[in-house]
This record gives structure tokens, C-alpha cells and sequence, in this order.
DNA sequence: GACGATGTAACATTAGTTGTTACATATAGA
DNA sequence: TCTATATGTAACAACTAATGTTACATCGTC
């Protein structure tokens, strides 16, 4: 959904767009969007202002900002294998078992965001753009 | 959770454990266990028998199960990403995205996928065993 | 100062996961 | 063959996380 956001805001280049808008474009409401924003903000992703007229709109060219960025500003808690059952030390396996499973996945969400990486918001914003054209020429 | 089951049948080299034992050691109940291993019997990693003295040990070596498998075992949903929001076709954008999202997702996860791949359910146990074996000797 | 937008809180709604109980069924062993 | 034991499975409760809804304070622009 982040990157949907994006996607848009990138469409109407530096043009500011309303929560309200997004939301519709979305399909969600507002305040949702709004949340979602804050996260986006706080990786300096978007820039938001207030007051009559304003909205939110990229910070930087969507050329230079790639997918990794957008996953770690949303999903600021590692995303999966993170329940942390309690220690539950009475089993020999169970006792040190956490702190391995830990490292694998980190590194595996490293290896799914150095892929995500190589995607940048502008590579997305082409390939729709393409998209639309040829189901246009139909 | 579905290595930590796995890594205890590991542990016990080819007896069979029952999901009484499995859930006192994962901290969980029986049902939870035994949902679990149906995705593990379906995807051939476990054996399970019913009756009495019965239960469930690994269908392969340790060395020949890698992480990957036990993901795609108990992840049959792709795991993110996928909510699906409806359609919603009004927006220019909303429209192509989608697809698009599913391709880059589908390669970020076969990039984890990859890198889980990497480690065996060996590895795991050598692991836990190594760091159990040092904290015995402080 | 009024309008229009965000930030934010409180609460309802929803969906997904886990826990609980119960019971049918299958298997091993006496 | 009978009994004890363990799984498979269903129905339901409890819990959690995400989203939707409403409301309102606050900030900026006109």
C-alpha cells in the first residue's frame, strides 16, 4: 500500500496531494493514510505540510528512492519469526534456539531487501505507465 | 515455530515424539502442534503415525532439510503484500500496480527464500548445540 | 479570522491466530 | 479382540493486530 502511495504522489509530480485524495486512489479512508504518511515522513521519504491548499508529496525524485527504503520506513518491526514465544527453558532445544533463528532470518530479510533495493520507485511508475499505454492501444 | 518443532525431532534421532511433548516444549497446546504438522506431513518433512508408543519424527536427515522448504511448508500464503485491496480501478495508478507489485514481491520473497535455502536444519542443531555446550562450560 | 488540511486519540469493526474442549478414528500391544 | 494411546478434526472462545469511523485540536494559507 505504501508503495501505491508513492506511486501516486510521484504521478503528480511535486504537486501536493491531499490525504483525502490518496485515500480515495487507495480505496481506504483518510486516516489510515495519514498514518502511513507519518512512517513515510519519518524516513524522509515525504514531505507533509499543513494548512489550506497543502497535502504531502515526494521528497526526493522517485528515481532515487528504491523499494528497501519504503519496506524498512513501513515495516518498522521485523516482519515474521518475531512472535518471541516466551523462553520456555525447560526443553534443551527451545533454550538457545531463539537467538540462532533470529540471525538466519535477519539475514534473509537482508537478502529480500537487498532484491527489493534494485527496484526504485521510478522503475514501478514506468513499468505502469507502460502498462496503461499498451492496454490503451487495444 | 516450525523449525524449533522440527529441531526437537532432529534432536531425538528417529524416535517419534508426540505432539503432547512437542507443545510442552514450544510452549504451546497440542492442537497447535498438530495443525502445524499436518503442513509439515503434506509437505513430506515429517512422518506422523497414530496409536499408541506413536507420534511424529523427521521423514529425512537433518542435513537434507533446508530452511526454505520449511517455509514454503507452512508459508502457503504468500506472506505479505497480499491483502489484495479490491481492484479500484478509478485511479489511473491503482489500476496497473497491482501486477506490477506482485512481480517485484514475488522476486524479493524468492530472494529470502533463497537465502533461508542456504541453511540446513543441521545447521540449526550444530548451532544450538555448540552455544549450549559453551554456556555449560562458564 | 475563517477555511482547509494534518495529527492524534478513542472506539468499533474485522480478520487471523491461537487456545480449549470434545470426540471419532486408527494403531499397538496385551 | 479389547483397551490404551495418539492423531485428525470440528466447533467455539479468547486474543491480537489492522483497519475503519468519528471527533477534535492545531497549524497554515488565504
Amino acid at each position: 500500500m505504501a508503495v501505491h502511495v508513492l506511486a501516486v504522489l510521484a504521478y503528480k509530480e511535486g504537486d501536493r496531494v491531499t490525504s483525502v485524495f490518496l485515500a480515495g486512489s487507495v480505496n481506504t479512508n483518510p486516516v489510515t493514510i495519514r498514518r502511513l504518511l507519518l512512517s513515510l515522513q519519518r524516513a524522509k521519504l515525504v514531505d507533509t505540510c499543513k494548512g489550506a491548499g497543502s497535502g504531502s508529496r515526494l521528497n526526493r525524485a522517485p528515481g532515487r528512492i528504491n523499494l528497501a527504503e519504503v519496506y524498512r520506513a513501513v515495516e518498522e518491526a521485523e516482519p515474521f519469526a518475531a512472535p518471541a514465544r516466551k523462553p520456555n527453558t525447560a526443553c534443551p532445544v527451545g533454550h538457545c534456539i531463539r537467538k540462532e533463528l533470529d540471525r538466519i532470518f535477519a539475514s534473509a530479510q537482508k537478502a529480500m531487501e537487498r532484491d527489493l533495493g534494485k527496484t526504485s520507485l521510478a522503475d514501478v511508475i514506468n513499468a505502469v505507465k507502460a502498462s496503461s499505454a499498451s492496454k490503451k492501444m487495444v
